[in-house]
DNA sequence: CGCGAACTTGATATTTGTCAACTAAGGTGG
DNA sequence: CCACCTTAGTTGACAAATATCAAGTTCGCG
């Protein structure tokens, strides 16, 4: 494992064993970026995007309005992340995409992806790994919805993202800078503003997580991921690190 | 559209227009069938199954078990469903999968499928869009439990139930059979036992739904609808019946 | 006809939501 | 560099939704 490697790369190091020229290929996604602002649509709900869209720095996330006005988040995105790798199967959007923070997005045109996957065979098991473990992940927030308090709830989402970023680089020892207001966490866990708030108190109360502006401090995963009965198995991080041993 | 075709071979073709031959095939997947009793597992979290699971006829599910006991059912599967196409990439199964009817299913080889998508391109296509179809399903999983109120999760889960049953011809004029008891529903919709039953009272009550024993009749399927804001489009099934016009 | 599972009911407890106000923080123009 | 201004975070009192518990009742099946 390099320490230059970039997020998408090490990302999908998980899901594959891949070659120097998997990496370089890969890399040469990400030579034509744009930065976007923060709060910004990056694909409505009944488009019919161009282009897939990866992220490469920043938080950005999927979501879903409802007649009432409520919204739910159902996908965050973290650097590494593709956010629409195969809509265009499905031929219209049934929700939207919006940046969180300020992101470095990197749009790619169709027919690359299709290179990548008709061309690279470990990028291509790699891709289908990080589709498969998105899924794995929408089945995880229904539970984690389902069946758990407000206080696991916030608990077990600040496992997921810390683990998730720390396997692309970017949680080195234990924090971690996650720009997400109370109100978009509300929105991601179904509960309100205010409650995420006191669940909030609660986590620093005992001592779980420390916060200052954006920068979330852990003083000990193992007891936060006790405390919210979150089973890292979901992610599948393990398999690809095997084989690389 | 045949009257006598299979709920998989008309599942399949709201994802593709499918050929004589591409039917042909596909009705080979269900010469070997085995019938399995209600309430009994098919795969366990942690298995690392061969074969490819293919629901002809019952209802199924998928769930994940909590520490403290609790469960939350993650999918529904109706006959023209399979439950596993694609676990061999993720080596691990992270959930479990149980019959809640008497089912009959067929077992297909992995090698078979492997035959499926690279022999037949429309049918390769149809299973692509059945994988992004469960993705937009998942997501609108998420969407019903975070944001909605009992009553609604109620009535948008029934919605739901009888497009997807209707959709493989399931669910003729007003009524479908639904052998799911209100622990299930339970387990599904993140709410209590009691709470279904007071929730189905009241759907009752309004007449919305109308039900004996396992049978439930929808006397005005887009009042329900309404009553549930629910829309379609998640389910996606339209694009192929609009290229066959 | 009886037995167990599923469904139903009522009383009460708990969690979470609502509303409305207030404080803190960050960014911008004068 | 300060004043302001907007957004995010915080608080308290109260309301509503849902859970819990415990006891029926009904239904299908052997």
């Amino acid at each position: 494992m390099h320490a230059d490697q970039s997020p998408l790369v090490r990302k999908l190091g998980h899901g594959a064993v891949l070659s120097q020229s998997d990496v370089k290929r890969l890399d040469r996604l990400t030579e034509s970026t744009r930065a976007v602002a923060g709060h910004s649509d990056l694909i409505r709900e009944s488009d019919q995007p161009e282009n897939v869209h990866l992220i490469l720095s920043g938080f950005a996330c999927r979501y879903k309005m409802l007649r009432n006005g409520r919204r739910q988040i159902v996908a965050f995105f973290v650097p590494g992340d593709f956010c629409d790798l195969h809509v265009a199967i499905l031929g219209q959007m049934d929700h939207s995409i919006a940046t969180i923070s300020t992101c470095n997005i990197a749009e790619i045109p169709r027919h690359e992806v299709l290179d990548l996957v008709t061309q690279y065979p470990r990028i291509n098991h790699a891709l289908w790994w990080a589709t498969l473990v998105d899924e794995a992940v929408l089945r995880e927030w229904i539970v984690r919805i389902g069946q758990r308090p407000a206080v696991q709830k916030l608990a077990h989402l600040i496992c997921e993202i810390r683990l998730r970023l720390n396997s692309v680089g970017l949680a080195a020892g234990d924090e971690f800078r996650f720009p997400v207001t109370q109100a978009e966490l509300a929105d991601t866990l179904g509960i309100t503003t205010v409650h995420v708030n006191r669940m909030m108190q609660q986590l620093r109360m005992e001592g779980l997580i420390a916060t200052q502006a954006t920068l979330v401090t852990i003083p000990n995963v193992e007891r936060l991921e006790d405390f919210a009965d979150f089973d890292r198995s979901y992610l599948h991080l393990v398999s690809a690190a095997l084989a690389r041993a």
